[in-house]
DNA sequence: TGTACATCAGTGAACGCGCGTTCACTGATGTAC
DNA sequence: TGTACATCAGTGAACGCGCGTTCACTGATGTAC
């Protein structure tokens, strides 16, 4: 295998094999998905970008929506690798660990805004492939995991179901995500990070489970 | 003012004048937004699916970034007119009321998907006009004092900012809404409404601020 | 009540553009002998 | 070690398409007299 990729490094002119021109692709997409949201992203543009004919993508996707289905599937793939990193399987204290969830949310919105687009705004159903669907169930299950665990002391008559606070707080995240925090960044005058307003709202949530933090420190 | 609008009821033929154009295109265009999202409707096809050439639009619009605009601002004030007749001045109580707001929310996603995506999936900056500037805060404001009803009672040292309070609601009906409710439809397999969804998740979380109801049903 | 005329709201043809995609091709690579 | 050849990964020209927008135009409307 060839290293040579991309044009920008080499002396003199691009070679006729790129060598890498299949990440080289999803890169630029991603930047142009960021950019642009999801429909705003063009085949064309994105072998401009990789320094390339227009007609060389064909020879890594069938066309344009397998590209953009594979940089979802991706993205879950990475999406997933996050949230157990944040939970860590349950360290420091489960408590934490699940507010640290939330906060990979948002961070994975922020910083991988082409992923985080084509996972959620791409209008890709999430049931077009099998592995699209596995791999976003592994993601959410992590959340699910998490919300049991959290849960599972709390006397059987008024513990709640846990896919449920797993969709609440799935669904809190996804909002300031999407409200506050990537492209679109709706930005009225927030008077505290996402992150916090998050973090906020989740312990309040938490609070009204039950379910409250060891040390007693003011909320607000 | 001619009422001759439209080209299906009428016997023979088209009027030269639609008579009602302006509004027959944002129908129109809220119809394909919401199949297709924002970036999905054209003018072309607004303008074909009114019956009239690609010429005409620009008669009303100054281009289509104009109309999308049009459209959102609109938009939201039919979504403050929704939100406040939800909330109705706090009736029969506050944090009924309160929870209504959530189901309005949901529901103007669920049944004006057109004005919803021109609102929050467009890429619009809210700050793009005054009008629209306007017309936003009006919408959040309704939700705002709704929160500063409902934590009105609280003692003062435990009484969380009413705008925090907003926020959170706002972004978990947000969340739900993009998550569950309208055309993407994530629909991972939901065990509930996303009313029901809301609203659980609204009085779990009141419950954590020391709110909740009269009535001492069972939550689940 | 009738007529001239300004204005309004459409037409339809045309433009330049960038897109997705196909096609026959060709240069580079790696392997069999 | 050298050579023939299959395969791979690109090229570049072309296509048909639909878009946004413009232009000179024309039919309908409403008003002044």
């Amino acid at each position: 295998m060839s290293w040579r990729h991309g044009s920008a490094g080499r002396g003199h002119g691009r070679a006729y094999h790129h060598g890498n021109l299949r990440e080289a692709l999803i890169e630029a997409a991603l930047a142009l998905i960021a950019e642009n949201g999801p429909l705003g992203f063009t085949f064309a543009e994105a072998a401009r970008q990789a320094g390339v004919s227009p007609a060389a993508p064909y020879r890594h996707f069938r066309d344009r929506d397998q590209l953009l289905a594979d940089i979802a599937q991706q993205g879950f793939g990475h999406f997933e690798a996050a949230l157990a990193q944040a939970w860590n399987q349950g360290a420091p204290d489960p408590m934490t660990a699940f507010c640290n969830i939330g906060k990979a949310y948002l961070e994975f919105a922020r910083t991988q805004p082409g992923y985080y687009a084509a996972m959620f705004e791409a209008g890709i159903t999430l049931e077009a492939t099998p592995e699209l669907r596995d791999v976003s169930d592994r993601a959410f299950g992590i959340l699910r995991a998490a919300a049991e665990r959290v849960t599972a002391n709390l006397p059987a008559q008024q513990r709640p179901p846990a896919l449920m606070v797993a969709l609440h707080v799935w669904s809190l995240s996804h909002g300031i995500a999407s409200l506050f925090g990537g492209r679109n960044a709706v930005r009225r005058g927030l008077p505290m990070s996402p992150e916090d307003l998050l973090e906020a709202g989740v312990l309040v949530y938490l609070q009204g489970l039950g379910i409250s933090r060891q040390s007693s420190e003011t909320k607000f």
